[in-house]
DNA sequence: GAGTGGTCTAGACCACGGG
DNA sequence: CCGTGGTCTAGACCACTCT
């Protein structure tokens, strides 16, 4: 603390103060997304900090979406968000083509399940109905960053499951099906990923995200989708444009 | 762990575990929002797991917004979210009053300053024109859950400053200046509560939160308001209905 | 096999809240 | 003033990744 060396004077708390210096790295443009940064036990011994401590700072990141680690890899400058519009009828893919990304989809699961009693309200259909379930994980840049659960009203989409999902869904309904939407009900908010949901995204247990959960309608007001989303906390940007009614 | 005393064998990861239980007990009623938990230091003697494996399972339990802790006061369960649609032009005091939560809304700043280059742009205005900027922290059943900085055009609301904004600014802007909205343009983000914001809204820097920002514009395209959120992760859950264009 | 983050322990002192 | 959470230390061992 006395000795005046570099810049290694600590005025505030340990962690606040490190977690502001390597956030000046990145806005400086020093560190770039992608980059690795050093181990945790190098930064103990050049910052003469405990371990403990600079986790605290780096926990600290990461919920502000500056850092991300890769499980027992290492910890990484994020990547910028992506823009989604949740209430836009247009596929993951084309709009984070439209971003400059490099979208993937990988299909989990895809089977037909009867309609518990939640489902069955939601597609006003009733219980035991048929209903296709397709769980999905999706990535930008080659890094997972969503998980999704879709459920589709069987007796408007038969031998839906015969498709691959890995192309656009939106797609399918649309020039298969002739099923388009008119109106989307979305609903948001911050979640931690636990669970299944974590481990698909290999995140560690409690990292924050965001769940979203879309309802889509057709001009008919049929329900054409019902879809849960479980987002990286730190990939994605909600932008909304709408009229006033 | 061979002790069979009680229902204290540990099957996983000590803090899962823990999160698991506790958040059992709130799920099952036994714990209701707004009760008190014990103390970081009777759980740590109670359950036999070192302080710091009892703080990682709480801050888990909080990533979900299943507990919140007041500082250096204790932990509590926490109340449900409200709900926000950010694209209706109606006030925070009847939407949270109309969910039967009791809301108060305190001003911490209004002052007149000059358009930097920024507010120039969003606003269409030369830099250096005049902007109302109102600062003001919002609360629901008493717990302070956003921050709000909004930026009016003072050239559209003349002598805006001298009314108190502890009320309702929708109001004052259509009584007042028959301002009223036709378009909102939203973008929400997740994000970490650091700095000011984690200040007045007192909680400790590095909690999840969810960052709003929102243009609105009148029937003839001029900005009327812009608006820069900041809220409790736990107290808030957007929901949005729209058209597809 | 070496290196990484993940989990956990057992202490310590501090700053602040509230009775 | 006491109890609380907040910060910090200095270790340890484990599970996994990467090469």
């Amino acid at each position: 603390m006395t000795k005046g060396e570099n810049d290694q004077r600590l005025e505030g708390l340990h962690y606040l103060e490190m977690r502001d210096r390597l956030a000046a790295r990145i806005a400086s443009g020093e560190l770039k997304p992608g980059d690795k940064l050093a181990s945790e036990r190098r930064l103990q011994d050049e910052l003469g900090i405990a371990r403990g401590t600079i986790r605290e700072g780096l926990f600290q990141l990461e919920a502000e979406g500056l850092i991300y680690r890769r499980d027992r890899s290492g910890w990484y400058v994020s990547p910028p968000p992506v823009v989604y519009d949740p209430t836009r009828w247009e596929g993951f893919i084309s709009y984070v083509e439209a971003q400059g990304r490099v979208p993937a989809t990988e299909t989990v699961s895809a089977e037909t399940l009867a309609a518990d009693p939640f489902l069955a309200e939601v597609f006003g259909r009733p219980v035991g109905a048929p209903l296709h379930h397709i769980r999905r994980r999706r990535h930008v840049d080659g890094r997972a960053v969503l998980v999704e659960q879709i459920v589709v009203d069987a007796a408007l989409t038969p031998d839906l499951l015969r498709h691959s999902f890995d192309q656009s869904l939106t797609e399918i309904l649309k020039n298969g099906y002739g099923l388009s939407v008119a109106r989307n009900l979305v609903s948001m908010q911050p979640c931690a990923l636990t669970g299944r949901e974590a481990e698909a995204l290999r995140v560690k247990s409690g990292l924050p995200g965001l769940a979203v959960q879309r309802t889509s309608y057709d001009a008919q007001g049929r329900v054409v989708e019902f879809d849960r989303e479980h987002w990286r906390h730190d990939a994605v940007r909600i932008s909304v444009d709408t009229r006033v009614r």
